[in-house]
DNA sequence: CCTCAGTTTGACGGACGCGTCAGTTAACGA
DNA sequence: TCGTTAACTGACGCGTCCGTCAAACTGAGG
């Protein structure tokens, strides 16, 4: 081998940079040039990584995803109780600092362009499927402990995250009847419902 | 006057087209032509009633809206009863007919690009607010009949308003899990969640 | 020192689409 | 019938940007 690979570093530099400008301007401004100036580097390069416009696209998308769940793996299984458990996993899906936001804004052109595009859904099918699954395992948990009321998880937790996803888009549009501080009283209502009363 | 003005039918038409388009291939694909094209005319007489493609898209996101509250009005006039007329109005919004998910497409496409347009943001707040206004309305008038929950009603409308968001996004994505029939149960368990259990 | 594969560069061709514009049409009043 | 003006048309100029490509560079092995 002449010598190291740098593709592994070189690529997530060129995503982490395409997410920056995404975030920044929209999927839909959004110029190859745009993100190799971000990245530090040229067009040409961008093109030796990522084939096509799409294929940046696409591979940016996944990358923000998994970067997203890889920062909230800790936060579950720090926490034994499934209320806080909960808690903070939806405390950590309030746009506030600039890292959640930026992946908040990326998530939502992510939904619009895969309104058009079949490969884009199958992602979204994927983490919304993962999320859901991690939402209704942590009120399993806390049915069996007898800590949440008895209603069917699934449902339940599809519910709470479509509100998440509709709040968090409002947040984000700097609505100004919806504030993150609004968002996260909105949020711990809809939690309070779901606790049965303490003994 | 030399003849009588078509200005308002031709209006209509165009930003008729323009929605339809948007909806289908989406703001970041359409292009003049296409939006001339669907409405049977030129992209010169596009031009001759929206001078710039953004005044057309900002013409037309507002015509989406006001087609969709006036839908619904009667449907909050007919119904006296208020569990009924939330009912109606949430109903109103499963993207089950094809007017109701071309509005609800346009919207999404609202959303992300106002995530970096001010004026655009300025236009779902209002939006935003009169969805409010009506959903606190109808609960409120529920609260005092003493069929609802007392709770905030402000509070609980923001988040059945966000539920329905996220849920018909994620419909509106064709994801496998969130279909429409499982939207309106998930929706049907939060409206019965606010429910007093009859006496 | 030379070779060679992996990597980088930026100029360029070609396609594309917005907005302009000069010219045409049609309805109305005079 | 003619003048006037709103309404309409579609070709084109101009700027933009993707993806290609030929050439350059880099560092490890021979």
């Amino acid at each position: 081998m002449p010598r190291p690979s740098v593709e592994a570093a070189r690529r997530e530099q060129i995503l982490s940079a395409a997410c920056d400008v995404v975030s920044e301007i929209g999927f839909k401004s959004l110029r190859i040039a745009d993100v190799a100036r971000r990245a530090g580097t040229s067009t040409g390069t961008v093109h030796y990584y990522f084939d096509t416009k799409a294929d940046l696209m696409r591979a940016a998308f996944e990358w923000n995803f998994t970067r997203s769940l890889d920062r909230r793996r800790p936060l579950l299984e720090e926490q034994s109780d499934p209320r806080r458990r909960l808690r903070a996993f939806v405390e950590s899906y309030l746009p506030i600092d600039d890292v959640t936001v930026r992946a908040w804004r990326v998530w939502a052109e992510l939904w619009v362009e895969a309104l058009h595009d079949r490969d884009l859904q199958e992602l979204n099918d994927q983490v919304y499927g993962e999320w859901r699954r991690i939402v209704a395992g942590v009120l399993r948990d806390g049915q069996d402990r007898g800590l949440f009321r008895d209603e069917d998880p699934v449902l339940v937790a599809n519910g709470l995250i479509g509100m998440i996803d509709g709040l968090a888009l409002q947040a984000l549009l700097g609505s100004r009847s919806m504030t993150v501080e609004r968002m996260r009283e909105v949020c711990e209502r809809a939690i309070r419902d779901l606790e049965l009363a303490a003994v």
